[in-house]
DNA sequence: TTTTGAGTTGTTCGA
DNA sequence: GTCGAACAACTCAAA
């Protein structure tokens, strides 16, 4: 009996339940990664994501190849080329990982018709069934706080090893190879990006378990230090199991702060899950269609290339742009920004985030975006989501390093100035090096008459 | 069914 | 500079 292993966005040995059932029922496994145009080239197309991704399968591919396996690289709808690939080997099922976005739901149904029968295993989230999370009253969960207490009660799965051996691949079947970057029409847009892999994520957490994760509830809002875990590539691409990065935390306060910071992955993996339409349209309904969304190109090109002349939201979209990663504290700072600021559909923003963040993942992305646009889950009424930059900076980045570290034009501007440089005085700007209009933008917006706009549009009937 | 407590991460204004 | 109040009432989840 032959079985495929369908890898999706579970690259990894280490606690793989679908590797391990796969193993346990079935003689021979063939595991297999798909290369679906349709992702490749959709709408969360991203450079610098696929190129982790192809990072993380080549050493997936040699994990497999060391233990006596091996991965089949195949192109194509996975519905086509899966069943094509089962009728090569002589495999009946196919074990995946299940998935929450609606794409890969549809996929998993295209695959059933196509008479394959997919059998779905937990390993995404930390909570097995995520689905069946569910409050008193028997529906889904829509608020952070009362999901957490109840996730923190639910049980959990037993950590699995990596598999010691592994059956050979069949011979005759064609293990296809790695695509190059360019062969898939993308390119790295990113200039310093993360190293993609298991091994890179298991010594990352390894090092922030042993590192920052103790001081983690004082340090990781502060931008500057950036005492952060960086996990979030790896958990996106499963290089690490979720639920075993909870096993390992060792407790304490640390531990209890970065397990709620997990969880709230689990919260919008969850939501998705109930309400496929949250990765078009807004969650509440009443935001639906009410709100007029800005789609001036001009403000929203400044926006993308952090020249709108604030410097924390400049520093945080230059991070991005440098690294494929921005800190999760200006994340929110730009965000706000966007659609508090310049009013612009907050879907512009959850766009271009996709297409460069290294972690980019549709249910987190799609759920933070709405939460700071005060659209999706977030229970907080509208005024108090219109973040200032300028007081983000003197309470987040205080001495000025993330904001010269990613901008440079303003490195010699005074720490007084920072947060508001549009204020400094002419010969100070001189002085710095950094002349206002010329060397760094003027602010696109003036914020208080911008947060007065954007409560005016939030106030719907 | 009704009631009750609570809701990630704020900002501004005026005393 | 510091402090408390206002922002605007609403909805979720559990008892």
């Amino acid at each position: 009996m032959t079985a495929l292993v369908w890898f999706t966005r579970d690259l990894r040995v280490h606690d793989h339940p679908a590797l391990r059932a796969a193993l346990d029922r079935h003689r021979r496994v063939v595991p297999v990664f798909c290369f679906e145009d349709r992702l490749l080239g959709g709408r969360h197309a991203s450079g610098p994501r696929t190129q982790f991704l192809l990072e993380c399968l080549g050493e997936l591919s040699s994990a497999l190849a060391d233990r006596g396996g091996g991965l089949v690289i195949r192109r194509g709808r996975a519905e086509e080329a899966l069943p094509e690939l089962a009728a090569e080997v002589g495999a009946e099922e196919v074990h995946l990982t299940a998935d929450v976005g609606p794409f890969a739901r549809r996929r998993m149904d295209a695959l059933a018709r196509a008479g394959l029968e997919a059998v779905a295993h937990p390993g995404v989230a930390v909570v097995d069934d995520l689905g069946e999370v569910r409050t008193q009253a028997g529906g889904p969960y829509t608020v952070f706080s009362p999901f957490h207490r109840r996730w923190l009660e639910e049980p959990r799965r037993v950590v699995l090893g990596a598999p010691r051996t592994l059956p050979p691949l069949p011979s005759g079947v064609a293990k296809g190879r790695l695509p190059s970057l360019e062969s898939l029409g993308l390119e790295q847009e990113v200039e310093e990006p993360p190293p993609g892999g298991e091994e890179a994520a298991r010594e990352r957490l390894s090092r922030f378990i042993r590192g920052d994760l103790r001081e983690y509830s004082d340090n990781h809002d502060a931008l500057g230090r950036d005492r952060t875990s960086r996990l979030s590539p790896y958990l996106h691409f499963g290089c690490l199991s979720a639920r075993e990065v909870e096993e390992r935390l060792p407790g304490g306060r640390g531990s209890e702060e970065f397990r709620r910071q997990v969880c709230w992955r689990d919260f919008h993996h969850h939501v998705l899950l109930h309400f496929p339409r949250n990765a078009r349209s807004e969650f509440q309904q009443r935001y639906r269609g009410s709100i007029s969304w800005s789609y001036a190109e001009k403000r929203f090109e400044a926006w993308c290339q952090g020249r709108t002349g604030f410097p924390l939201v400049d520093a945080g979209m230059r991070q991005l742009r440098r690294a494929g990663w921005m800190h999760n504290r200006a994340r929110l700072v730009v965000g706000s920004f966007l659609t508090k600021d310049l009013g612009i559909d907050w879907r512009w923003g959850e766009r271009w985030f996709m297409r460069l963040l290294v972690d980019g993942d549709e249910a987190n992305n799609n759920g933070n975006w709405q939460w700071i646009a005060s659209v999706g889950t977030d229970p907080a009424p509208a005024y108090r989501r219109i973040y200032n930059p300028a007081r983000h900076m003197e309470r987040y980045d205080p001495n000025g390093d993330y904001v010269r570290r990613y901008v440079p034009e303003l490195s010699d501007v005074p720490d007084e100035h920072l947060a508001e440089p549009w204020n400094m005085p002419e010969e100070v700007q001189r002085g710095a090096g950094c002349v206002i209009g010329a060397d760094y933008p003027e602010p696109i917006v003036d914020h208080a008459e911008a947060r007065r706009e954007a409560l005016e549009r939030y106030r719907v009937p």
